[in-house]
DNA sequence: TGACCGGCTGGGAGCGCTCCTATGATCGAG
DNA sequence: CTCGATCATAGGAGCGCTCCCAGCCGGTCA
C-alpha cells in the first residue's frame, strides 16, 4: 500500500476512487458521496463504514471531477495590478494575502497568484478566471481603470481592496478603510499638541486612499482654525523616495513648518530621512505622522506615530464577501473598516 | 451574446462546449479537440474552420474536464514554510515568485499560494497537493526538515529553492546560488582594498546559504593570510534587527575591526545603522558588504556593496525544472547559479 | 487493376464525481 | 391489517473533455 515514492508511482499507482471506497464500505457510490459531502439522511452505520473505508484507503476526492459537475473550482485569484517588485514589499498586500488565505482555507478554497501588470498578463488572467477561478480578490495600484472595466464586463465575481476610485462605485463589492477619519484623527492629534504649520505629503491623486487622506487633513486643519494653503500640500507616490524628495521640497517652500502628515509610512520614513539631513530634530522641531502602522513605522528612528488599520482583517473580510458573492448572495456590498491612531516618538 | 453582467448570468448563460464549436465548424468533436490542442494530422480547412468557430463563440475549454481525463491540473503550488509577514518583505521570495510566474505562465500553468507555516497549513497543503496540484515550488525558511520529509514521502514532484540543508541532498531537485563563491569574492574584494580585520555577521546555522557564506568568508581570509578568529564571527538571523544588534556586539568585542561582511542585505543595513550610531564612518572607518543585492542595498546610505544573484532567474529555472519533472524527466537535477559582486559606496 | 498504405475523420468509451429518480424498508395511524 | 408517509439507499445519467480505434478516402506500387 505504502509504496516508496518513485517518480512514476504517482501516475502508476492508481488512486482510490469513490467507487472503491463505496465498495469497501459495502454501500453504493451515491451513499458514499453523501457521507463525504456531509449530506443529511444517511444512516449512522453507513457514515461510519464510509469514513473508515476512506481513511483506510487514504482516499482523496478528485477535485477536477467534482468541479466538472458542480461548476465550482474552489480556486480564487489574488489579482495584483502592479509590478511585483513593489507588490511584495508592500505590507498592505502581505496583510491582505494572509487574511484572505486564512478565511479561504477554512472554506477549502485556495488562492491563485495572478499578476496583471501588463496587457499580456491581463489577457491570461481573463482566460484563467473565465474557466478556472470562482472569483477574484483584486489588490490594485493606480491606473487600474482598464483592469476594472475588463473584469466588470466579464461578469466574474470580484471583491476589490478599495484603494482606488473603485471605492466610490456602489455597483462593485469592495472593502476599504476609514481613510478620511483616520487622517483626521492623526492631524487633530498634531493640532492638539500645539502644531500650527502642518504640511502633508499625499498619495497619488488617482488613488482613492490618497485623496481621502488629504480630505481628512483638510478637515482637521479647518476645525482647528488653521490655514490649509496649497504650499503645505506636496504630492507623493506612496514610495520612500517620493517622501524623501517631497520633504526636501516642503522644507524649501515652507521653512517654518512644524509637522508633516504623510499619507503612508514609507513616505513618512523618507520624510524622516530628509528632515534629519536638513538638521531638523524630530519631534522637537518637526513632528511626523504616517499611515498604515507598518513594520517600517515601528522600526523607524524615532518610531513613527501612525494610523493603524487592520489590513489582515480587511483581507479576511474581502474573502468572506467573495465567498458570499460566489454563492449567489444579493447585491454589491461594501464594507469600511475603522482605523485608530498609534502614538509613538515622532510626534 | 454580450449580456450585462448580472450575478446569475454567468451560471445561466451556459458556456459553449467543444461539441458546439465542432458543430459550428462542421467537424466532429474529436477533430475540434485535435485542432485546439495542436495535434498533428488535421487538414488545413478543418483547422481554419475550428479556429474561427471557437473565436466566434468565445470558446474557453473547461479545464476541469480536461484535467479529469489528462490527470494534469495545470496548477503548481508555491509553498512557503514561513510566517508571511516575513515572507513578503523578503526580496528573495518576491524574485522567485516573479521568475516562476513568468516561466509557468508561458506554459499555461498557474501558481497557487500555499502557506505551510504550521501543522494545520501543512496538512491542508498535502490535501491540496495530492489532488489538485501538479507539483510544488518550495521556498522555505529554517527548520523545514519536517516539511521536506512529508513532501518527499508523498511523492509529489517538487523543486526546492536550496536555501537550507536540502541543497546538499542529491535525491531532490533544487536550485541554489554560489553562496560560497559569492562570499569569497566579496571578502576578497575587502582584503584587496587593504582591510585587515574583517568580521562577519552570519545567517542562521540551520540554513545552508548562511553556512556556505561563512565558509566563503573563511576561505578568503585564509587566502589573504588573515586570521579568522571566532571573535570575528557574529551569528545573525537574516533580519535587520539581528544585523543591528550583532554589529553592536562586534564593535564591543573587536573595536579595531575595519570591515564587515553580512550574509544578507537586511543585516548589512542593520549593521550600517549600528555603525553610524557608534560614530564609525562608512566606508572610511569600516567597510560594509552585504549579500543579495536587493533594493535595500541600493537604497541604503551609503549605498551598499553587495553580492548579486539572479533570483528571478532562479525562480524561472525552478519552474522549468518542475515542469520537466512533472512531465516525467529522469532523475533529480540540481542547478547552481552564479553570483557577482556589485561594488558601491560602502566599501 | 487490385492490394496496400498513409493521412484524416467520426464517434464511442470513459475519466470520477454529484445529482436525481426510483425503489425498498420501516413505521405509526386509522 | 392496510395504507400512506418517511427515510435510507442504489444506481443511471451526465458534466466536457481526451484518447483511441475503426473506417474512409486518395494515391502509389507491382
Amino acid at each position: 500500500m505504502t509504496s516508496p515514492a518513485t517518480p512514476s508511482s504517482r501516475a502508476a499507482g492508481t488512486r482510490p476512487t469513490l467507487e472503491l471506497v463505496a465498495e469497501r464500505a459495502g454501500v453504493s457510490r451515491g451513499t458514499a458521496s453523501r457521507v463525504l459531502s456531509g449530506a443529511p439522511n444517511v444512516s449512522e452505520a453507513a457514515v461510519e463504514a464510509v469514513r473508515r473505508a476512506a481513511a483506510e484507503l487514504r482516499y482523496r476526492p478528485n477535485l477536477s471531477a467534482r468541479s466538472l459537475v458542480t461548476g465550482r473550482t474552489g480556486l480564487v485569484g489574488l489579482v495584483v495590478n502592479e509590478t511585483n517588485e513593489r507588490l511584495f514589499s508592500d505590507p498592505f498586500f502581505a496583510g491582505i494575502a494572509r487574511g484572505a488565505h486564512t478565511a479561504l482555507a477554512a472554506a477549502g478554497v485556495a488562492l491563485v497568484l495572478s499578476l496583471a501588470a501588463d496587457d499580456d498578463e491581463r489577457d491570461r488572467l481573463l482566460e484563467l478566471a473565465s474557466t478556472r477561478l470562482d472569483g477574484l480578490l483584486v489588490v490594485h495600484g493606480h491606473g487600474d481603470a482598464a483592469l476594472v472595466g475588463t473584469l466588470v464586463s466579464s461578469g466574474i465575481p470580484a471583491v476589490y481592496a478599495g484603494r482606488t476610485e473603485t471605492a466610490s462605485r456602489t455597483d462593485l463589492w469592495w472593502v476599504d478603510s476609514e481613510n478620511e477619519t483616520g487622517a483626521h484623527e492623526a492631524v487633530t492629534h498634531l493640532t492638539l499638541r500645539g502644531r500650527r504649520r502642518i504640511a502633508t505629503i499625499t498619495g497619488p491623486d488617482d488613488m482613492r486612499a490618497g485623496v481621502d487622506r488629504v480630505a481628512g487633513w483638510n478637515r482637521a486643519l479647518a476645525e482647528a482654525g488653521l490655514a490649509a494653503d496649497d504650499a503645505l500640500v506636496e504630492p507623493g507616490l506612496f514610495s520612500l523616495e517620493s517622501g524623501y524628495e517631497g520633504m526636501h521640497r516642503l522644507l524649501a517652500r515652507v521653512p517654518d513648518l512644524d509637522a508633516v502628515f504623510a499619507a503612508n509610512d514609507l513616505m513618512a520614513v523618507g520624510a524622516l530621512r530628509a528632515l534629519q539631513e536638513a538638521g531638523r530634530r524630530v519631534p522637537d522641531d518637526v513632528a511626523v505622522v504616517g499611515f498604515d502602522d507598518s513594520d517600517a513605522a515601528a522600526g523607524a528612528q524615532p518610531a513613527l506615530t501612525s494610523v493603524s488599520q487592520d489590513i489582515e482583517g480587511a483581507g479576511h473580510l474581502m474573502a468572506e464577501l467573495l465567498l458570499a458573492q460566489v454563492s449567489g448572495d444579493a447585491g454589491p456590498r461594501q464594507e469600511i473598516l475603522p482605523t485608530h491612531l498609534v502614538v509613538r516618538g515622532s510626534s
